[in-house]
DNA sequence: CCAAAAGTGTTTCACTTACACCCATGA
DNA sequence: TCATGGGTGTAAGTGAAACACTTTTGG
């Protein structure tokens, strides 16, 4: 006796990256209807055959040429009207990239796509503004206690533009010495040896985020805390 | 052009509660097909016209007898694989009681419904027992950061009760003077200058906490954490 | 030589931790 | 009077915060 669920379930992904100036979010100009030429997150209905986050990776790459990402799922928005075509429930996820990788900073077809800094938003389709506030949020607490933050940037980075990283995410300056003494005091960056090219004034040291690193020390009792 | 996508969307609670000895997690006896007889936690489909938070209230007090109760979502579980009736995708939440106030302890109807300590649960049907898993972990993790212990005491409590509720949660000991002096200096407690009755020794003075007192130190950049 | 960002130590203060005894009550 | 949990203070150590100048490099 299972009743016949007129339910339909989608997901929507919001991805966020990292420039020099700001914390943007990815949104694709929508090409159907309902919201057509609206700008909204990119997404679509889950497949019967594929997993909810199979449906997001999926949407991912199709709409938003974005692939092999840090992907995590934020919430399930479940209320009745969301949807103009019906009743709809979204399994929102959040991603994070770093622009280098992914700078289709103007777009990719025509003005399909484009990144947008999170304090300059154009008005969205459905509920996404909401989708878009939670996530977010979420950013903002979890960047402080999981070691996410490092999603957002090249894979060798300065200890400048970590912090410049955390100062966008939280919005708030952070005291230079402090932070370096304090993150390299996790034991969980690797000194690269090598310095910054191209830049019009004394070159930075490379850092990486070394995962192993960060496991054994989560082993031990340690606890990433920015 | 929506696609048709046969995929039901079910609901499921994990029902925590406290009582002297344990944490514990409500669970009922399923009186149907598949797994007819195991143990299985309270939920079901959603319906058409209900969002999923309500449909989650729903089964919570159709099905276990608990209403008005702290809830909050937990995660969606939405792997292909997951139930043999087919494709269904199950947004799970987790509930906060205390025991005093729902003493279905033994059961019910029959032996319907049960209260099981963390350690010594029974086999359970579906992917039960990771959501149970996923919902643990997310206790003992918000649990640190979040005054959502509070949801398993009673109304007025101890500062003994408080300390073995985290002690219980986090699964090890707390300093008994630092534990007080941290809690009180937190000030979102009130002391209702008032005592246990019916203790078989000094009863200790009880305790309430304050919801407006905590929103007051929050916005004033005050940080929960324990 | 100037501009721009990199890099570096010390002091102060608050908070955390560890720790042991007397008190009040009912049985 | 005894058993049971309630209630209390201090000292030492650790970590956070505040703070300014010199170095390096390219233009």
């Amino acid at each position: 006796m299972i009743p016949i669920t007129p339910i339909r379930l989608t997901v929507d992904c919001v991805v966020f990256g990292l420039d020099d100036t700001d914390l943007k979010v990815l949104l694709i100009r929508r090409g159907i209807e309902p919201f057509l030429g609206s700008w909204a997150l990119p997404g679509g209905f889950v497949l019967p055959a594929e997993s909810v986050e199979d449906a997001a990776r999926r949407e991912l790459e199709e709409e938003a040429g974005v692939r092999e990402v840090f992907l995590e799922q934020l919430f399930t928005f479940g209320e009745v009207e969301r949807d103009p075509r019906g009743r709809v429930v979204t399994v929102a996820y959040y991603a994070l990239v770093n622009l280098h990788d992914h700078p289709l900073t103007a777009a990719t077809d025509a003005d399909d796509v484009g990144w947008f800094a999170l304090e300059d938003l154009p008005a969205l389709a459905f509920d996404h503004d909401e989708i878009l506030r939670v996530a977010a949020e979420r950013l903002r607490g979890k960047v402080r206690y999981q070691p996410i933050g490092f999603e957002l940037l090249p894979e060798k980075f300065t200890l400048s533009q970590l912090q410049g990283l955390y100062e966008k995410v939280l919005d708030r300056t952070l005291d230079k010495r402090n932070f370096r003494r304090k993150v390299l005091a996790m034991g969980i960056l690797i000194d690269l040896d090598e310095i910054q090219q191209d830049v019009a004034h004394r070159a930075a040291r490379l850092y990486r985020f070394d995962e192993n690193l960060y496991r054994q020390r989560t082993e031990r009792g340690f606890n990433f805390e920015l």
